[in-house]
DNA sequence: GCCGTTTTCGGCCCGACTGTTTTCAGTCG
């Protein structure tokens, strides 16, 4: 077993399901799903965590379940924990994992006889479990719920098609005269990498009508509930929305509750409590005169609580609730700042070791310039070193600088474009192209395409190697990542911006959908050990250079100004950096 | 079981919907 974050939280979220069970303290219960939250949310392995001696600094985790970790690591179970699980079907811990489940429908159908998922479907559907006292509506829910399963094992929905799709709903959502506001909530308006469902608020003063409205949506395939001022649907697609009306007057508060995220909102109210205010989605309540003030605005109702109102990407309870208070909140980059893409691929025949792309480097500039960019770096994959000399590969790339440097020297040129390259960092942390081949670009940014889960030594090793090449400016996707699809490559992150920081070599953002890499929590890491970054799209058509806003959004959860990003400055200021 | 600008004890977020509960429990966000 390796004791991954997410298998450290389930194994507390289990122990937490088992004090439910055996009734044990809610703020017991409550401690172990703090922490399983905790790690979950933590930016380091806390297996790394644990040898390094810093257990004690995970928020959520103190001295019991510290201990308890120990054991798990150290021999692969807790007996504290296995005591505590004594006597519920195992099939129970399964079952946690179908949405609208918990522990006591699981253990309920744990002891009706099921005795895995499968088994339980199988169950539900023969009407087997009805028959020995389920109720039934409780098994459609159940059964209903194993089809969520299957969406969470193939993923939740990555940010960019999620972004896509409340487009198209709230296209759909504001000319309705009795809508005055219509916003997306949850991870979504929290620009989180993945999103699970889409939820919705809606300012109205006839939400019944709105309701009606939105049940009526084209697509819309079932009703799932459906409330006075609450309405889910699942689309033909299968997708899942949820929509909130609420009044004008408390909007505020709706969209403030619903955006999220739980900590942020649980440390909200506990700040709330201390000065007599309680909190909810109708506004801010006066706990000894009962009144409750209306927010119609999110700005008014951090206002009530004295302080500023932080962004929805950074609303992590991370320190942005001390920052507002304080006002000291940093002033997040934004997507009109930035200035150009560092990592564009284009059709010219490099003969590369990974894909080429389809757009000109003239449609590619042109696309710059419609997005407002000074500058743009076209940077393809060097040609393959399998099938080339080294000779050849530096005559392949003197041969695509002749064809920017025309573009550069024409008349009519859109932006400035720089000459890149993306270079693969070899698996001995040696580069795919010679330092002959090198000098001829801009830059170089340096990624690994290969063997992406070396022991963590060895990557680290490898990745600075790479980084100590005076050619190369930029580790793009650092992580390597790809979402629902494979883990990120395991590497001493600290060591590696410590020497990206003290060198001056830039960590990328990339914005490709399934990639954006660096992740955020990582992104602030970094920030705080003084490292810049690019944000690029790694675009293999000009179409996608679009899809920059995500990257961006993976910037302002990671806490970043315009200052750290590099392709927001000016062209000038950009060049220089190159010579350093 | 955790935690501290109410600090080693005494607190710990709030409300809606669903179900089979006729006054509240389970689950979710």
């Amino acid at each position: 077993m390796t004791w991954t974050n997410a298998a450290v939280a389930k194994s507390l979220r289990e122990v937490a399901a088992a004090l439910i069970l055996k009734k044990a303290s809610v703020f017991q219960i409550r401690a172990y799903e703090n922490a399983a939250t905790s790690i979950e949310h933590s930016t380091s392995e806390i297996k790394d965590l644990r040898e390094e001696g810093k257990l004690g600094q995970v928020p959520g985790v103190g001295e019991s379940i510290q201990a308890h970790l120990e054991e798990l690591f150290k021999i692969g179970k807790v007996k504290h924990w296995e005591d505590l699980k004594r006597g519920i079907p195992e099939a129970t811990f399964e079952f946690l994992d179908v949405p609208g489940v918990g522990p006591k429908t699981a253990l309920k159908l744990a002891e009706l006889g099921a005795k895995d998922v499968g088994d339980l479907q199988d169950k539900l559907q023969s009407g087997l479990l009805v028959k020995k006292g389920l109720s039934e509506k409780i098994a459609d829910k159940v059964l209903g719920g194993l089809e969520g399963i299957k969406k969470t094992q193939s993923g939740r929905m990555l940010l960019p098609y999620a972004y896509t799709q409340a487009e198209k709903v709230l296209d759909y959502l504001k000319p309705n005269p009795d809508i005055i506001h219509a916003d997306v909530l949850g991870s979504l308006r929290r620009m989180v990498a993945t999103v699970g469902d889409l939820d919705f608020a809606v300012a109205s003063k006839k939400p019944k009508e709105v309701v009606e409205y939105i049940i009526r949506m084209p697509g819309v395939n079932e009703v799932l509930g459906k409330g006075e001022s609450k309405v889910d649907v699942r689309l033909s697609s299968g997708l899942e929305l949820d929509f909130l009306i609420a009044d004008p007057d408390s909007y505020g508060a709706l969209l403030q509750h619903f955006t999220g995220s739980k900590s942020h909102n649980i440390h909200l109210r506990t700040l709330a409590e201390h000065k007599g205010l309680s909190l909810s989605e109708y506004g801010v309540k006066d706990v000894k005169t009962g009144k409750v003030v209306k927010t119609p605005t999110e700005e008014e109702f951090y206002r009530l609580l004295g302080m500023k109102m932080p962004p929805p990407e950074i609303r992590e309870d991370t320190g942005e609730i001390e920052a507002a208070v304080k006002d000291t909140l940093p002033d997040l980059v934004g997507i009109e700042d930035i200035k150009g893409d560092f990592h564009l691929h284009d059709n010219f025949p490099i003969e590369p070791s990974h894909d080429l792309g389809s757009s000109s480097i003239t449609e590619i500039a042109e696309e710059g310039k419609k997005l407002g960019y000074e500058y743009i770096g076209i940077s393809d994959h060097s040609p393959s070193i399998s099938n080339h000399s080294s000779e050849q590969i530096i005559h392949l790339i003197q041969k695509h600088k002749e064809v920017i440097d025309k573009y550069n020297s024409s008349n009519n040129k859109s932006v400035r474009v720089l000459n890149l390259l993306e270079v693969d960092i070899q698996p001995d942390g040696s580069l795919s192209v010679p330092d002959e081949g090198l000098k001829l670009l801009d830059f170089a940014i340096a990624s690994v395409h290969s063997q992406h889960s070396l022991p963590r030594e060895e990557m680290t090793k490898r990745i600075l190697k790479a980084l100590e090449n005076p050619y190369v400016k930029v580790l793009g996707h650092p992580t390597n990542r790809l979402i629902n699809r494979r883990e990120s490559s395991e590497a001493d992150w600290e060591r590696i911006f410590k020497f990206a920081a003290e060198n001056q070599k830039a960590l990328e953002i990339n914005a490709y959908p399934d990639r954006l890499d660096l992740p955020d929590m990582l992104v602030r890491m970094a920030k705080a050990i003084g490292v810049k970054f690019v944000i690029d799209t790694d675009s293999h058509k000009a179409s996608d250079m679009n899809q920059m806003k995500f990257g961006v959004a993976v910037a302002k959860r990671g806490w970043l100004t315009k200052n750290d990003i590099i392709n927001s400055w000016s062209l000038t200021k950009v060049l220089e950096w190159i010579k350093i």
